[in-house]
DNA sequence: ATGAAAGCGCTAACAA
DNA sequence: TTGTTAGCGCTTTCAT
């Protein structure tokens, strides 16, 4: 025995009851004389008696916990939409835990495992750039474990998903750099496998489109390990440089990738001549040199709703059968980094 | 019944033996026939069999699980030290359990009873800035929790804690600024009642006595949310500026605080002959308008030592008795902000 | 209104 | 080598 925790036992034998009373006066069941209730109740509060949820668990196979799989907590929509996942999962009773796959698939695999064996309620998963096999979740979810993809979604799955409007968001930054006068316009961005990167480079295709801005192949620049890695935006950059024609801005497409390659262009001295705005929910945009435009995902909202639904899930009597995606706006937040700057 | 989950039972009614024999089987025991376990194994992996931790929790009274309490996993230095933390965790065998405080000395302690009750074999945690009452976790910890402190500890619970060595670092930091000729320097700090803010007081204070610099209590602004307020920022410099000695130089001792206070300075445009220098684990400072002169915790290892220390007092086959503090030096980074500008 | 007993999935002491 | 049984803490049917 590892603590002398207090149990139902104790109650039933200080009391001279039996378990079954104790645990029914507890619970506040109507069958239950309102003398001995109070007996009960009062003798358990004195001995500070707290249920053991273990017990209850493996009960009733429901923990009230919600089981969530990022890839980076240190990113800033993350830490944003994990805390609008605890405004509403403790407010409904329920406890959030939170892992990190470190996008990597097999990690995720193991996160997503642990939760469904430690009989969470619902999964709110975000998947890793690396992540190509879904069978696993698609099983899970198939024999009712409730699950909600959050910000990097899937096709794959059929189920409630939550995200920001990506492919808007991408379309106005791109434009703005257009209207800028900005015409070379290099996109980097996370894994092509990624939802959110596919949608972001559709924007920007489609802004480039609108103004009749030919789409360049060798302007678009891929990092798999979505940012985790500096050396990969740093080669990233340097192609860019290599091609015949260079750009004048560059837009990019995820949190980390965005202050990485800010920070690379800085150290290379050519950031003067270049437009720059780029996805991250960083807080700290404004204090950059120059400061940085940024689109700004609901990542609060974003971890709210995703929460709801998945509680509406869990909480449902019959199966859900009507999956809704909800999209977010997202918000174009213009300084420096991305205005043209005045010929001298 | 929620998933129709494979248990030993299955197993046993299948192949004919009882739950104990494939129990045992499956765990390698010797008593078992190389035959049975075979038979055994092979079907176990055919019906893709996993144990239910839950059942084994109730039972052994151990999860394998770490539970962390932290104030703010946005805070840098705590994704980082989590990442440390989880390494370290994941090698061994264990589970991380992350929760946050957000400041809240009530989020806290529902947070640590919440893991207490779910059987975490081990606590670390890092308190929060209105933390007053530590009886509840003594109490624990007398029962037989391991608990290992990490970077806001405190002297009331004997155990083993973790934390850099923020004497140190913040006087060398404001030593730095007096090098740099400046002779006014204000400290904006969080909550008195943290451990890490009294330490780095004392680590200022020393610094200004070195050098023969009278100690200014108007000088000492504290935020007790721990930057988690905009305006008890706003109003700490609005206050050192009310003084009649107006200060030269900011020193800032905590994370938000210091990215907070660089951006309500910047906005004031006094910053330009303020040097500037303050904790923070940002990865960005260095990108920032001057850049950010920092001191840096050895985050990620902060994590894993506490956690190395918090497995062995777990795995310790007698209670640990003998404990230590663990102290990790920082780093101080010099950049732009702190250096005195040069007179026109 | 209360108690006895079974069972959630698993392990282990005890039997055979 | 394998099986029987009890028990971890709790709820719940079925008796009483």
């Amino acid at each position: 025995m590892k603590f002398d925790t207090v149990t139902i036992k104790d109650i039933a034998k200080a009391l001279n009851f039996s378990t079954s009373t104790v645990s029914r006066a507890l619970r506040g069941s109507y069958e239950i004389s309102a003398e001995t209730k109070k007996l009960v109740l009062e003798y358990a509060e004195k001995i500070n008696y707290r249920p053991n949820p273990i017990a209850l668990s493996l009960k009733e196979r429901r923990s009230r916990a919600i089981g969530v799989v990022v890839s980076e907590i240190s990113n800033n929509f993350f830490s944003e939409a994990i805390n609008g996942i605890e405004s509403i999962a403790y407010n409904r009773g329920y406890h959030v835990i939170i892992t990190q796959s470190h996008e990597s698939a097999a990690r995720e695999k193991v996160n997503v495992e642990h939760h469904a064996s430690r009989s969470v309620d619902g999964l709110l998963i975000s998947l890793s750039s690396e992540t190509v096999d879904l069978n696993y979740i698609k099983e899970l979810n198939e024999k009712g474990m409730p699950i909600v993809f959050f910000d990097r979604i899937t096709d794959e799955i059929d189920t409630h998903k939550v995200t920001a409007n990506n492919y808007l968001g991408a379309m106005h930054a791109t434009e703005h750099l257009i209207f800028q006068g900005y015409k070379k316009i290099a996109h980097i961005t996370s894994s092509p496998l990624l939802s959110i990167a596919k949608e972001r480079l559709n924007g920007y295709k489609a802004a480039l489109e609108k103004h009749n801005i030919p789409f360049n192949d060798s302007f678009v620049k891929y990092c798999v390990h979505g940012g985790m890695i500096l050396e990969e935006i740093e080669e990233a950059i340097e192609e860019l440089y290599k091609e015949k024609i260079k750009p004048d801005a560059i837009f990019t497409a995820s949190d980390r990738i965005t202050t990485l390659c800010f920070g690379v262009l800085k150290k290379m001295k050519t950031k003067k001549e270049l437009g720059f705005a780029g996805f991250t929910n960083t807080k700290v945009g404004e204090l950059f040199n120059p400061p940085l435009t940024v689109v700004k995902q609901p990542a609060f909202e974003i971890g709210q709703t995703a929460t709801e639904l998945l509680i509406q899930m869990i909480e449902s009597k019959r199966p859900v059968v009507d999956f809704e995606t909800r999209i977010l706006d997202t918000e174009l937040i213009i300084r420096e980094s991305s205005l043209r700057k005045v010929e001298a």
